[in-house]
DNA sequence: TTAATATCAATTGCATACACTAATACCTCT
DNA sequence: AGAGGTATTAGTGTATGCAATTGATATTAA
């Protein structure tokens, strides 16, 4: 009776979301519907489903008689993505600086001096990585309107496959950390306009880095592809 | 080579947006696979991609096993989809204050003072109406990001089915003139916070009426069906 | 009478088959 | 050899049939 009823067309639809995420597929990749189909097992009609999903989400792009492909953020629409998700978190912690609990507070605290205690330490950057998304997303969770939190984290999921190109530019890191600190200090203060001030550049200057770097880096498709950067990381 | 090459599906889901739009289908009303299909003529494979689509845009629910329904919000999924539309707007008016073009404030302002003729006048409410939607298109439109924009606008479609409730309480229109008199004046001052609150302010009031207007007229559910409460509208 | 259960109809989820589109390869003609 | 057109093929869009699930109705037991 629960959401355990997955659809064979709901497990397809997430299995293709995890190979997106975890960059499996990258951004251009072609999805062709028959090859899914016998890959997992299933008839086409699920996977087309899922595909449908999927490109009504934004995470794909598919037109009549096409085939669909990982959607290919150009670097404006790049641009503009970010500027959103900048206004967008900006307005969830104007609501979530009077809104969070105490314990949802301290709980982003706790996120933010693991973050800290990782960079002090030389730890590893992959967790580092996670603990900022995870310092993002308790601060977008804390503004309590689902509404508001699906809209962010939907705009979030379309820039993540971008996500695995993650600057590690020296003093990215640091910077990063710096302006978290100012962002939970004025959750703290309870300035939420202060707050979303230092939450939209941040978010901001996040994207132009992202965009530098992969302009920097693009020579060629495949070194455009994640799975291949990655390894190169001078981590 | 245009979108002009739609496909069954697109038609169907187009028609089965309109009607939701129009109030011939109202939340809350069931759609069975089988009955659209021979209504459209076409099969019910197409009918299955247009109610997926629909239930991805968040138009309609659909549970596995079980038959879609019009999205139908519950007051506090109402209430927080208005308070997200509010950020939204604000944070769009906030960038649009400095973006928008002299034509785009003063087309703008031609929507606006169009409204107050209305008004004066004692014109059409339902004119008036879509000069008000109008009027948030335009100044949602002018932040030029189009992330944003279908963000905005797509979140402001969910509620859409439920403006046919729309209320026309002694005083509410001049209300909301004064309100649009307020916002038109921060943008052409160029004060981007004070355009920001004001949107965010009226939105929210916008929502709150909506939802006392629905929750006094909410007998029964044949009353609460759109077609059936737009003839008792006090014109 | 009510509650629980079994049966049945209605409707969805999925597979398969076919039609149509579009892109590639191939061939012809110059 | 190259341009233009045609055949071929890969892949999407749609129809149909069937199995599985749900909701309702009938039936039985307490």
């Amino acid at each position: 009776m629960t959401d355990h009823d997955l659809t064979q067309a709901d497990t397809v639809r997430l299995a293709i979301e995890r190979e997106i995420f975890g960059g499996q597929l990258a951004p251009g990749d072609a999805l062709e519907e028959g090859r899914l189909a016998n890959r997992f097992g299933v008839s086409r009609t699920p996977v087309r489903e899922a595909i449908t999903q999927l490109a009504q989400a934004g995470l794909i792009t598919k037109r009549a008689h096409k085939r669909a492909v990982v959607a290919q953020l150009d670097p404006s629409t790049m641009l503009e993505l970010f500027e959103a998700l900048a206004e967008l978190e900006g307005a969830a912690v104007f609501l979530s600086t009077s809104r969070m609990s105490e314990s949802e507070k301290h709980a982003l605290k706790d996120i933010h001096e693991a973050a800290a205690e990782n960079l002090r330490s030389d730890g590893d950057p992959n967790e580092y990585a996670d603990l900022g998304f995870a310092f993002h997303q308790r601060i977008v969770r804390g503004c309590h309107n689902t509404a508001l939190i699906d809209t962010t984290e939907w705009l979030a999921l379309r820039v993540l496959p971008y996500r695995r190109f993650q600057v590690v530019a020296p003093g990215r890191l640091q910077r990063n950390q710096t302006d978290h600190d100012a962002i939970i200090s004025a959750i703290f203060a309870g300035d939420a306009e202060a707050a979303r001030e230092e939450i939209r550049r941040h978010t901001l200057e996040q994207g132009d880095a992202l965009m530098r770097f992969i302009a920097l880096n693009k020579t060629s498709h495949a070194d455009f592809h994640p799975n291949g950067l990655i390894k190169e990381q001078p981590l």
